[in-house]
DNA sequence: AACGCATAAGTAAGAC
DNA sequence: GTCTTACTTATGCGTT
């Protein structure tokens, strides 16, 4: 058994711990990276990311919980003389 | 001239930097509390915190801006079949 | 009692908070942009500013809590035989 | 040709990139779900996951760097005279 | 003017 | 169930 901190089994433990995560970290890394080209490539086709964004987003919703916000948004949006478009 | 590093004018010099951003930091943070604050009564008042914030965001757009940009998220999601309501 | 609903009594509650919460925004942004200009005087007489941040968070941590974390920080860079320097 | 917007190819190539982002979107939440599950089970052996995102912060920074930057800070602690440990 | 960084907002999970 | 805390996304800012 060994008191070298650098050598102690906790030591061993937390370093596998943080080797793991490094390791997730840059595949995450990878793949944001990947996204950003393809806007960056959309945008050179003429795409406007920043809407494509809003695209991406309403996709995840539900259509049900999608309408239902809308729905509420408008009525707040009425009662205080906001014209949506 | 001293040479304590405690007591160097560009130690006061830097003192006062911290002081000056420390102070204005709070009353930001002070802000950030009434606007909680003022959620949360409009909460317990029944209306919707995440539609109401919502409105904010669209109420800082200018018409012109906001017309053009629910214009084209309309036209993208007509072009890719998406129902916006 | 009206139902217009550009003038009915809900719509002007909801009115009112909207309003509230922009004249904070816009003081808390007032504070934010005072932040980037202090931030700014002192990079223009030499100081770094992102040593500047990291005091100023450092500052905020009362004493026995900087203490603790950097302890256990310590602890746990010598158990995977990192140099903190 | 169709004037369908369903199925023009503006439509079409649009909805490829959407595609082609939200596949890539899916691969990076699992890698955060996963970096989340590692935190989680260091945790459980009682490791202090905020340390460990320090940890993780220093490594990534290479060491001449990170001996820089806390000179640096050192420096600066000094001439205000905050005690950093 | 585009790029990455840094802050801020919004969202979702977890603790009490 | 609420309330805080952490993570993720979005925006703006400074830099190159």
């Amino acid at each position: 058994m060994s008191v070298d901190p650098n050598h102690n089994r906790a030591g061993e433990d937390l370093l596998r711990f943080l080797e793991r995560i490094e390791t997730l970290e840059e595949e995450k890394k990878d793949r944001a990276d990947d996204i950003r080209d393809v806007y960056a490539e959309a945008k050179g086709n003429g795409w406007d990311t920043k809407t494509m964004r809003r695209l991406v987003a309403l996709r995840k919703l539900d259509p049900d919980a999608r309408a239902e916000q809308q729905a509420l948004l408008e009525t707040y949006a009425k009662a205080i003389g906001l014209d949506l478009l």
